[in-house]
DNA sequence: TATCCACTGGAAATGAAGGCCA
DNA sequence: TGGCCTTCATTTCCAGTGGATA
């Protein structure tokens, strides 16, 4: 029933964007100045999970390479790559010039060998960069003359409130392009033309893709995962299209996927940490603590914990309830964010390998 | 109202790991 | 081979916040 997977994976950049022209116009009209040797604005995508924006930079960057093909781009997650040295081993990896660079080589030479490579231009996409801890690492880039960047975030006033001085004043110029959630009846368009490329005929119906759409409340990302799990439920089956009880069944695996696939890359420290937090249902610090504490052998300090639940906070694992004293943490309630997913929640469906 | 206490998170220090080089 | 340099995870220290209590 399958016949292209590829196209069910959330990465897959698809021949045509749906619903989104004038975003992809606007960031072609920012973009443009490359076709003629020119240094374009810094473009900003902002928006809500699963509303398009890594998709849009991806295919807008496509067209603009079958224009030039000499531009080159250099795609860097800053949840992976949140240091200033891991996006500048980022860029200089993705084209190619990563070569003799290892962990101790110092920053300065990253930035020289990034400097030193300016007989094309380059575009940075920097994704979820306000997971990024050390922004001198977009002061480097904006440094370069021949570096544009493309930076991707959920909210514009939380990203500059994370900037230094330095860096908000260069970046303040710049286009926004912003994006909205999907409507249920966008979202099934976006779906319907997914499953013509990675399915047989008829093996899903309108009125299932509308229910997929709307359990996803306007989340391509979920949308797609919810198919994507209902077509191989349906496959491993043996069944030759996909019913209203597949459907129903992988709306909560989808999200479950997602969860486990991050859980997994958990070390192990985070992991006795969630399961006290999950065992407990809801726990004060200082008992999540001393639980933790109970259970390992070479604990590490509180500090360091307060990191960790911090991060897995930011992956949505877990939930802070509370400010300073009082707090209580606990596990995210993996139906409620089905089909409640709020504006402005955080990308945080990270794959398991870009975990610490 | 003052004080205590639990808690958070920033900043600096520390140590492990790994590569370079004389 | 050992000293040096770098990054990065972790630890230490501490200021700030706000609820509880006398």
């Amino acid at each position: 029933m399958i016949v292209d997977d590829r196209v069910l994976r959330e990465d897959f950049v698809p021949s045509e964007v749906v619903h989104r022209h004038d975003e992809v116009n606007l960031l072609s009209e920012t973009l443009e100045p490359l076709l003629y040797d020119r240094r374009p604005e810094p473009a900003f995508l902002f928006g809500p999970t699963g509303v398009g924006k890594t998709c849009i930079a991806r295919y807008t960057l496509a067209q603009l390479r079958e224009q030039e093909p000499d531009v080159r781009v250099a795609y860097v997650n800053c949840w992976q790559e949140y240091t200033r040295f891991r996006v500048l081993y980022g860029v200089l990896s993705e084209i190619g010039r990563a070569i003799d660079v290892h962990r101790s080589t110092p920053k300065d030479e990253l930035f020289g060998k990034l400097a030193d490579a300016d007989d094309n231009p380059i575009v940075v996409v920097l994704d979820e960069v306000d997971q990024l801890e050390e922004t001198a690492a977009l002061y480097d880039l904006h440094r370069l003359p021949h570096v544009s960047v493309v930076l991707i975030a959920n909210r514009e006033e939380e990203l500059f409130a994370g900037f230094d001085d330095r860096v908000r004043s260069r970046l303040r110029a710049g286009t926004r392009v912003r994006l909205d959630r999907y409507g249920t009846d966008e979202l099934a368009a976006i779906l319907s033309n997914r499953a013509d490329e990675a399915l047989e005929p008829d093996a899903v119906t309108a009125d299932q893709l509308r229910r997929i759409a709307d359990a996803a409340s306007g989340d391509a990302r979920v949308g797609i995962g919810i198919l994507r799990s209902a077509a191989h439920r349906a496959e491993r089956r043996g069944q030759g299209s996909i019913d209203a009880e597949t459907v129903r069944t992988a709306i909560p695996d989808a999200r479950t996927a997602i969860r486990r696939k991050t859980i997994q890359g958990l070390i192990e420290d985070q992991r006795v940490l969630y399961d006290v937090i999950a065992a407990e249902g809801e726990i004060e610090p200082g008992d999540l603590y001393a639980e933790y504490e109970r259970r390992v052998d070479d604990p590490k300090t509180e500090r360091t914990l307060r990191n960790y639940l911090t991060k897995m906070v930011h992956y949505d694992l877990i939930e802070a309830v509370g400010k300073r004293r009082g707090r209580t943490y606990r596990v995210v309630d993996e139906d409620a964010t089905i089909d409640t997913d709020s504006e402005g929640g955080s990308d945080s469906g990270v794959d398991a390998d870009e975990l610490p």
